[in-house]
DNA sequence: CTGTAATCTTTATGA
DNA sequence: TCATAAAGATTACAG
């Protein structure tokens, strides 16, 4: 019982509440606050937490900043933890979102991302839900037993795609697609370059012709819009871009 | 829509409430029934579910049945899900069982034993979830990790910037700034290319030559890992890109 | 994340 | 060969 030695974590300077409470367990943790720009607690240098309230939750998983906090939480800590506080029937009833958009969500974060998740009632619950994992982590001197299966981050591949889906009309399908055929951005740009739409007699847009030709997917309206952001306005002259939006 | 190819998972033949539920979803999962030793769901030939019950949770951790199970089916299957079904207030404050003891083992289980957990509020939300891991397991299998969608209307040059964010260690404001200077992505990546490392008489890298030379915020770190991504391999066998990582 | 609407490419068909 | 219509696939958008 004589814990001599308490542990020490570190609490991200808005969660304001969260400090409140943690206050009162003076006897078994104590906790600074800093400025924290990836995760909402940190426990030691190899496990941080992200805590999401139910409502917020839901939100952050509409306008997609969810996966992106926790896909940087996962870049810069071994182990990550996803506090889900409060995650009750008012959430799923009045959000109006999908109920499948939601457990898909805790699916693919759990299972796919690998991210623990941890489901609290309130604030409170959540105090100790941290008090107890600071504890193992670093007084109970855990022997990590732990074997996840595969980090997976991104690899050269998939980052290359990635950042051609940044392209207009460019999902993961033709951003994959272009990379298996060209390799690099650089190509896929120069392909995209390289490829001239073909008109028909009386002047309409036709087709295209060059690189891209033998592609399925890509048509001349996919050239000319990224040629437009790509290489600027000047490429075609010929026809006025703002014809066709 | 097109989902002429639905799943198939195997349910503990002693789910019989599950099964009828699952019943009703046969649009989009099949299943079947089978005697089932060591999980109550199994999902595909890597991955297995274990559903538990509020109560039964409580229970089966006091008389640590709950562990033994556990650890037997970590052994069994690569990806081992737990199905936390209401676990409610009323569990919490009826079965007498310690609520840090409660959140204790969620802490252990999930971030020590690797085991994922979602939360589900009853049967009918459990099948969901089964439904939808089933769904990626089976059917949606080969889709990138990460994808990205624009934010909804953008002009051209918030889109030139957006493309860019894609390139590694690129935020909106280097995005931004290198299509202030640059114009284009086109010319911004001709200026990448352009930017060579400088190295000391050591062979360590020391800053940069070229285009991106006098702007903030760009050292030699990122111009090897975008060009990297960007070109290939083949730019700079000099330095070889692990080193760095 | 999911489900639906909108958009684009491609194939088919007739002028 | 061009123009139009329908089909199929993918992306964009809303919740």
């Amino acid at each position: 019982m004589n814990e001599r030695k308490i542990p020490h974590i570190i609490i991200d300077s808005r969660e304001r509440k969260l400090m409140e409470i943690m206050s009162k367990k003076k006897e078994t943790i104590s906790f600074e606050s800093q400025q924290l720009d990836i995760a909402d607690i940190v426990i030691s240098k190899d496990v941080a937490c992200e805590r999401k309230e139910g409502f917020d939750y839901v939100t952050s998983l509409m306008d997609n900043r969810l996966f992106e906090q926790l896909l940087r939480l996962k870049e810069t800590y071994p182990t990550q933890i996803l506090i889900l506080e409060g995650l009750n029937d008012e959430v799923f009833e009045t959000t109006g979102m999908n109920i499948s958009s939601i457990y898909g969500s805790l699916a693919f974060i759990s299972y796919k991302l690998g991210i623990c998740i941890i489901p609290t009632r309130n604030m409170e619950d959540t105090a100790i839900v941290i008090e107890r994992i600071a504890y193992r982590e670093q007084v109970k001197d855990g022997v990590p037993i732990l074997s996840r299966k595969a980090p997976k981050g991104m690899n050269d591949e998939e980052r290359r795609a990635f950042i051609l889906e940044g392209l207009i009309d460019t999902g993961p399908s033709k951003a994959k697609s272009l990379i298996e055929i060209f390799k690099t951005p650089y190509n896929v740009i120069k392909a995209i370059k390289n490829t001239n739409i073909v008109y028909t007699k009386t002047g309409k847009p036709k087709g295209i012709n060059g690189p891209l030709e033998k592609i399925a997917g890509f048509g001349w309206k996919y050239v000319v819009k990224n040629k437009k952001i790509l290489f600027g306005d000047s490429s075609d002259p010929q026809k006025k871009i703002d014809d066709m939006e």
